[in-house]
RNA sequence: GCCCUCAUCGUCUAGUCAGGUCUAGGACACAGGCCUUUCAAGCCUGGUACAUGGGUUCGAAUCCCGUUGAGGGCACCA
């Protein structure tokens, strides 16, 4: 039997984290089996129907380098994959079951309904459905006036789902509402459309958020009803924040787009998520794995039944891992969109600048977590400082005329080198320090801070060298004048 | 209120199904050190966990029951 598993999102905005991490467990978990991966829209709510919803998710699965065998943008042999588009299936199944005694039209106005539960909640109770039109007679509520159909949930026994995670999880019937499945707008509900087209587009296992577990008992009697045999289940824990809560906008990025834009490499995303609530085991102690070690290690049944508290501390990590492991030439092109986003280079880069943004590569590639650190490492180079105080240009346990002093040789090594390279720059700096009796990290910073305006710069000749002779010779200059300017104040009194 | 699920370092987890090799391993984070022009990166060292009570057993992180805690569900939402 063929794997086949789907992910069936619907389209009210964009796709949380949380969600998209159940999605690369599914994915992973038919690319292994080599089954088929499934995208169907579950656009059933008109009310919260979100225009571009679809766009953000097809674009964000892409984005994390996970394709889809069947669905919108790909077709397939069991189509339409938007469930809008399939009403005329739904509603002959839901009269089919009314047509079988196992559901029953329902004309009960909502504002009825919202009065039962009311009262129940009062009494204590569990709100649920009355069972008012469950028990008029049949054909009392007209096909042809606004109404529902509702499920006939059996009043007793028990429904048992089996779920290869955590066995079998037993529900009493008469605990079940009379869940509604097709709604007065001839739409189906969730429930319905989710247990005709998991049947009808043959998906053998569905792996979700254990927040459906409670609802899994009516989808079952329904399969029932039908004739059907369900798929297997494997419901997997929520992610959470930092706080032990359900993970929110609270806590940081949580749609992918966030991510894409706060310079997180996909395939980082992919390896954390794919680490958030399960690991290889056996012993493995690796963390970084690239997405077809994860398609050959990727173990269903091993999946963590806790729930898992996303770490933006650990995908920092991760990410600066893999950024690290770039070549010069792919990091560049994947920090561009940030330089440019930044306003700090035009978007359609001049050739000219091109070499600059070489140099800056491997200063600052095992400086950074995400891609967009990269604007604050390298702002110096692109735009004007501000003028440094003068505490700022004076070194460390050294007088401003020492400082002063050190400025002005440093001016008149730079002008005299010939090629102006940061390896041609070190040793004379080294040697100048000596020469004035300083330490290296003294003259250094008082360089640092003129040159880049920072204490904490990338290396200091390569940015030199970045900045190009004019800027640096001018940067000094007025670290000059800062000094000068003080020494003078300090002289007058 | 009712129903369901879950429980190893601060966090992600290995170990649990086939009890002993676990004075509980790794990673992130944190602290200290080395390296070092700053910051990183890298290397070394360190602290921190089997929620709790009872059983079963020669022996329990591992099996059973209770308690507690946490999460989820109880719509003409998905």
């Amino acid at each position: 039997m063929t794997v086949r598993v789907r992910f069936a999102p619907s389209p009210t905005g964009h796709p949380h984290i949380g969600n998209i991490r159940t999605v690369v467990f599914n994915w992973l978990f038919a690319r292994q089996q080599h089954g088929q991966f499934v995208l169907r829209i579950e656009d059933t709510d008109r009310t919260r129907y979100v225009e571009d919803a679809l766009q953000v998710i097809t674009g964000g699965l892409r984005w994390l380098g996970m394709d889809w065998d069947e669905g919108p943008e790909v077709g397939g042999d069991y189509g339409p994959y938007v469930q809008s588009e399939r009403t005329a299936i739904y509603q002959e199944k839901a009269e089919e079951l009314v047509a079988m005694g196992k559901a029953y039209r329902c004309d009960c106005t909502p504002e009825r309904l919202e009065q039962v539960r009311e009262a129940q909640r009062a009494r204590g109770e569990t709100p649920m459905y009355d069972g008012r039109c469950r028990n008029r007679p049949v054909g009392e509520v007209s096909p042809d006036q606004p109404h529902v159909i509702r499920l006939k949930v059996p009043r007793e026994g028990v429904t048992v789902m089996r779920d290869i995670l955590r066995g079998d999880i037993v529900f009493e019937n008469r605990l079940l509402d009379d869940q509604v499945l097709l709604k007065s707008d001839r739409f189906p509900t969730y429930h319905l459309a989710v247990v005709i087209d998991d049947h009808i587009m043959g998906i053998t296992h569905v792996m979700r958020g254990d927040d459906w577990i409670s609802s899994e008992p009516k989808r079952l009697l329904m399969y029932e009803a039908f004739g059907w045999e369900p798929p297997v289940y494997a419901h997997v824990p929520l992610v959470l924040g930092t706080d032990g809560k359900k993970l929110g906008k609270r806590h940081g990025a949580v749609s992918i787009d966030e991510f894409r834009r706060q310079g997180y490499l996909p395939e980082a995303v992919f390896n954390f998520l794919a680490l958030l609530g399960w690991a290889p085991g056996l012993g493995e102690e690796q963390e970084i794995f690239t997405r077809e070690e994860l398609i050959e290690r990727f173990d269903i049944t091993r999946i963590n039944l806790a729930p898992a508290v996303f770490s933006y501390d650990k995908l920092n990590w991760i990410n600066g891992a893999y950024i690290r492991a770039l070549s010069q030439e792919e990091l560049l092109k994947r920090l561009i969109p940030f330089w440019a986003d930044a306003g700090l280079i035009p978007p359609d880069v001049p050739v000219e600048i091109i070499p600059t943004l070489k140099l800056l590569v491997p200063l600052v590639q095992e400086r950074l977590k995400t891609l967009r650190d990269v604007v604050e490492l390298t702002d110096f180079v692109f735009t004007d400082i501000a003028i440094p105080p003068v505490e700022k240009v004076i070194g460390s346990k050294m007088t401003a005329e020492q400082s002063l002093d050190a400025i002005r040789r440093v001016q008149t090594l730079l002008v005299g080198i010939v090629h102006f390279e940061a390896t041609a720059m070190e040793i004379p700096m080294r040697r100048l320090a000596d020469e004035l009796g300083l330490k290296a990290g003294q003259l250094f910073s008082i360089v640092r801070n003129a040159v880049t305006g920072k204490e904490v710069s990338p290396p200091l000749f390569g940015s030199i060298e970045a900045l190009g002779r004019a800027t640096t010779l001018k940067r000094l200059e007025i670290a000059e004048e800062v000094l000068a300017k003080y020494i003078k104040a300090q002289e007058e009194g």
